[in-house]
DNA sequence: GCTCGATACTCATTTAATGAGTACAATCGC
DNA sequence: GCGATTGTACTCATTAAATGAGTATCGAGC
């Protein structure tokens, strides 16, 4: 309960995700993020990576473990959600990314689980991300508009984001859509 | 002379492009940096990981350092490009980059130190990453077509990448426009 | 009975990145 | 003219991230 709120949400809290469909090990935590047409397409990690990356969502206290000794084979650590770790999901999977280049992974990877959690949750991530989306426009076509003549690198870079967000907006329409489709 | 070629290319080359100008030593390639209408807009880095990329850069052998000691002041250690870095930051300037993701910083990068080498270089890169953006792009829509139906999430992350490329070619454009203006 | 791939992790090492620290010169206020 | 602050020019210890390799067991196939 520090004065100071830390709240990084780093990718890294997509795994909460994969727990809350229901207590996995380590190992099948991987073998789900490693399906070719799902998570994988935006974010891969090595499975020491992966066991690291427990490691500490565990020191956090996001996630406890237990060892699952079984008749046969090598015993399991069995990770589950903690109240804290569910929280923590929730509203990772509910706030939009802060910035542009953050879309391409963490964005995709919140709308990811977004969907699984319900339609209404989809809903809201794309509704809270375009108002984002449309903030940034508006700072980057603000400034890019001061520099126009008397910056032109700069003005390039701001033309770049521009672009990239337009196009980021209308993507977000096409998730929409999709979404009404399924 | 290792058989196998080392490219992997990355940004810290953008180095050697201060140092192609002059030599100079790393304070003042970190003030350099620091200008906010220039590479700072793209690339930031602390001074104590400029210094770390130097002495890479320096075990590489694409740059030397040499101590001036000065009447004032404390001695500067000043770093001059070898003839293996200028082979290699011409490389680099010229060499579009392979993904989309590494557009938004590398490229820009590379934009930026061409244009001060001479329009020519300039435009070679543009033409060539233009070339490179329109091969991704047919790879990610053949997929997205093959995926259309069966493979939502999938489908959703190509159609995303599509869009981003597409505004990349576009801008690209802009910059050829940019260049022809100056 | 022996190899091979899948299961389920662990660990040492490398590499990257951060923050803080040092030391001295110049400059500015008063 | 002196104390405080800012600018110059680096160094270093530590943390954090990422990689690669290694270990040990099981079951299936030959």
């Amino acid at each position: 309960m520090s004065p100071m709120v830390r709240t990084p949400l780093t990718i890294e809290h997509a795994l909460l995700g994969f727990l809350r469909r229901r207590p996995m090990h380590g190992y099948e935590i991987h073998q789900q993020l490693r399906d070719p047409t799902g998570l994988w397409l935006v974010w891969r990690l090595k499975q020491s990576q992966l066991y690291a990356l427990l490691a500490k969502l565990e020191e956090e206290g996001h996630i406890t473990s237990a060892l699952r000794a079984r008749e046969t084979g090598p015993t399991r650590r069995v990770y589950r959600l903690t109240k804290s770790g569910r929280d923590r999901f929730l509203d990772w999977v509910k706030t939009p990314v802060p910035h542009g280049r953050e879309v391409r992974q963490e964005f995709l990877a919140k709308f990811f689980f977004a969907q699984c959690e319900n339609r209404l949750a989809a809903k809201q991530l794309l509704r809270r991300q375009r108002a984002a989306c449309r903030e940034w426009l508006l700072a980057q076509r603000t400034r890019a508009d001061d520099v126009r003549d008397s910056q032109p690198f700069e003005w390039l870079v701001r033309q770049f984001r521009i672009g990239q967000i337009e196009a980021i907006l209308d993507w977000l329409d096409t998730c929409e859509q999709l979404l009404k489709s399924i």
